[in-house]
This record gives structure tokens, C-alpha cells and sequence, in this order.
DNA sequence: GAGTGGTCTAGACCACATT
DNA sequence: ATGTGGTCTAGACCACTCT
């Protein structure tokens, strides 16, 4: 049998690594030596298994896992590949207004301006997939940090995927905790622009002037339905995404 | 041997998954539907191997892919669980604007205004970790999509960092894809509001009315270094982060 | 036909936790 | 002592690509 320990040799009280990791570190090593660049055809499996004494399904274990982290990429039947510099995608977490504020250390308050059953108006309709008239829940209601408006929520629910959302306690969590904690397999879809804030919003968010206001539209799926859209508001000045 | 085909059974033309997937098809099933619920002891892999027919080694995989995947907990010596619900995270993935032009299939173009080394003043050393005064580099530009104005970016360049900065085309490549392309392992930092044009801004962006914007700020790093700082302004009425 | 990766098995040994 | 998960092997069959 070969000498799986392949690495800290003098180094006392090493723990060992799993054989998986040591080809996974072996791999990696060559790739930031730039010994395999970009679009080098590394060995083959046959050739690692052959080459390092170790069994197929575990070096195949451990190039599995490398392609999965986008070090490789393997093409059956031609070979295994190093990959071009894995695309930095910059992404932005959208937390929930509630623990953002209470992170703060600040005042959260919640107003429910109405929570009720209605005949869903055909825009409204499109966004939920759903025809226009049929019965939709919906919320309307006004987030505050420290008694200042920071968001206007405007919230549809699909009746059928969440027969009580009526009769949830809005004071003690929000709608999108709420939905979060009950279902396992949402996902979402965002939008996000802005807009001036209009007759109708001006009012409810207590505006002084026409105002800059961030719009973020979010909708939820439960597999392939569409559980809830919703559309936020934060005026400019007073809140900001981070 | 048993049948294998877990799925599809009355269903032609069904393309076989692989069993492991199946394994995994079947738990995600049994969560999904409540029946094991958060923090439930799911049956053991021995039972499993038992009771599906299928070797420990394909199981085990399944097991781990779902683990790793934030679906299940394992303790070594004490059992499988299910997870407790993975905190939703909901993020938003902000691409470039060039890509989403040219993806779109509309026309993408680019005006540099200026392209230059100035002395930074007091508010961009801050957010530069620089002091006032110190050489910086800095771009101007705006975006176009079939020639009208949907961004206009604010850059700051630490030259210690990019020393080649001024001298890049950036006709034919956004500073974004630039930096990214250029180094490795680059984290950014993102903050996002709405405001009202101003005066300056009026004028690159070309409007015809005060309109309100959304305004991103990021502050890239290398390593525990700030690289560059970038406030883009995107018209509400213009263009929208999907 | 030869070489590649994708999957799967039936066993094995181990580390760990509980009883 | 028993049961759990973590790793590993030596084979096997398959689908795919290229020559």
C-alpha cells in the first residue's frame, strides 16, 4: 500500500485529511502555481488513480466536488479542464426591514392600514398569475423606525396557497417572516428601480415633498406558484439598503 | 435486483435520473410535506440501504448532497436530522450594466467625460481610506443603452493598487470588468437609496425633469485594501436592477 | 476501438456517541 | 456492545467523444 499521508510529513500532531481533500489540495496547488493554467486538460482519472495510488471513486470524489466549486469543468467522453477564473458575481442581501431596525437598536412599529379578502384588479392579476376578479389577499401597511415612515408595503397573497394569512399577528412579526418560517422551498424574484412618490404614497409615508423613493417589487414562488408579490417602498432619505 | 426506476413509472419517454438523485427526490418529498418535520431523525443510511435497495456508497452521496446543500444535519455516531429552516436568504445579484445591454440585444455604448489623476478631496479619502489630498485616480463616464443615458458612474482608483488604471480602453471594457478580471480575490460592499437628480447630474444623464434615482454605492476591496470606490446613478425611469 | 467521465455495488475499516 | 455516519477500495457497467 502507498503512503496516503501526503502532506506534513514532519509536521507532528498533524490531523490527517481525508485522502478526497489531499487530491482536492494537490489539484488546487497546481492550479494557483499557474502549472495548469486556463483550459489545461488536466490527467485523467485513470492517470491520477494510477499515478497517486489512490482509488477511482475517491479521486472522482474529489474532482466532483472542485467542478462543483467551479475550479473544473468535465466533459464526458473528452475530458477534465481547469477553469477560467470563476466569475465574481457581486451579490446584495435584501434583509428584512424589522431586524435591520431592530439591529439598529432603534424603534420598530409596524401600521396595518387594511388586511382583507378582494376581487384582484387585473395588473395585480398578471403579477400573480392568477385572472382578474378572482378572491387574493391583501396588506397594506406602513413600517416605521422610531415612529418615521421608512417603507410602505404593498402585499398580495394567494388564498389558496395560505388560507390564513388573515388571521396572522402582524403586530409581533411581518408578513414576510411570517411566510419565511411557514414554507421551506420559496424563492424569490426582485425588481428594483425608483420613483417619486405619488399622491397615494405621499400620504401614507408622511412626506413633506415629492420624494426620491427606492421601489424594490418582490415576488414568491412555492414551486411554481406564486404565493405573494409585494411592492416597497423607502423613501430616499430616510432609509438605505446595505 | 430490485427496480430501480423510482419514478415515472406509466410515464414514456421518462429520462432515468440517476439513483442518487432519486434518493434525494424521496427526502426532499417527505420534508416538503411535513411528514419529517425540523429536528425529525430521518431513518438511518443502514435502513435506507434495506429498505430502497440501493448500496450504502449511493445513499451516503445523496445524504451528503443534501447536508451540504442545508437540507439535513449529520452527526457522526448519532444520526440524521432534519434542518432546522435555512434562514431564507433573499440577495440580489447585481450585474453589469454593459452585460444586461448587450444580453438584452440592445445597443451598448460608453462616454468618458474625464480620465484622470487628481488630488482626492476630504469626502472620497474617507470613504478611499486615503487622506485628503493624496493622488487618486478617477473616471467619469456614463452608460448608454441605444444611446441614451441609463448610468452615470463616479469612480475612485487607488493608483498604489492599479498603477495601469488610466491607461486601459475602456471603450471596449467597463473599469468593472476590468478590476474583475484583473485580480482574484476581490469582496464588495454595496449601499443602495434613491435621490433626485441635481444639477450635474441632470446634465450627464440628459433629463428633462428633476427624476428620481437609484443610487449605488460600492467600495471594492483587495484584501483588507479599498481598490475602488464607484457611486452609479441609474434613472428610475430608465433602467431597473433585475 | 480506445479513452474519457458518470454511476453503482458490496464489502471494509474507522471515529464517534449512546446505552 | 451497538448503532451511527465518514471514508475508501476494487471492481463493474454505462454514455459519451474522438479517431
Amino acid at each position: 500500500m502507498p503512503n496516503h499521508n501526503l502532506e506534513n510529513n514532519n509536521a507532528p500532531y498533524s490531523p490527517p485529511k481525508p485522502l478526497y481533500e489531499q487530491v482536492k489540495s494537490y489539484v488546487l496547488k497546481r492550479i494557483e502555481s499557474g502549472e495548469w493554467p486556463a483550459y489545461y486538460q488536466m490527467p485523467s482519472e485513470h492517470t491520477l488513480v494510477k499515478d497517486m495510488g489512490i482509488s477511482r471513486m475517491t479521486i472522482h470524489r474529489a474532482l466532483r466536488e472542485l467542478t462543483q466549486a467551479g475550479y473544473l469543468e468535465r466533459i464526458q467522453g473528452v475530458g477534465t479542464f481547469i477553469a477560467v477564473r470563476k466569475k465574481q458575481r457581486k451579490m446584495l442581501e435584501l434583509k428584512e426591514v424589522d431586524e435591520v431596525i431592530r439591529a439598529r437598536g432603534t424603534r420598530y412599529h409596524c401600521d396595518i392600514h387594511f388586511l382583507q379578502t378582494e376581487p384582484i384588479e387585473s395588473d395585480a392579476a398578471t403579477a400573480m398569475d392568477m385572472r382578474p376578479g378572482d378572491s387574493v389577499f391583501r396588506s397594506y401597511s406602513v413600517h416605521r423606525e422610531n415612529n418615521i415612515p421608512v417603507m410602505l408595503e404593498d402585499r398580495y397573497v394567494n388564498p389558496d396557497l395560505m388560507p390564513d394569512f388573515l388571521e396572522a399577528d402582524f403586530t409581533t412579526v411581518t408578513a414576510d417572516t411570517l411566510i419565511n418560517s411557514r414554507f421551506a422551498l420559496l424563492s424569490h424574484e426582485h425588481d428594483l428601480h425608483a420613483a417619486l412618490s405619488n399622491a397615494e404614497t405621499h400620504h401614507f409615508l408622511e412626506l413633506e415633498d415629492a420624494t426620491a423613493c427606492l421601489v424594490l417589487n418582490r415576488r414568491t414562488w412555492l414551486g411554481d406558484e406564486i404565493l405573494s408579490t409585494v411592492k416597497m417602498l423607502f423613501p430616499g432619505n430616510r432609509y438605505r439598503i446595505t
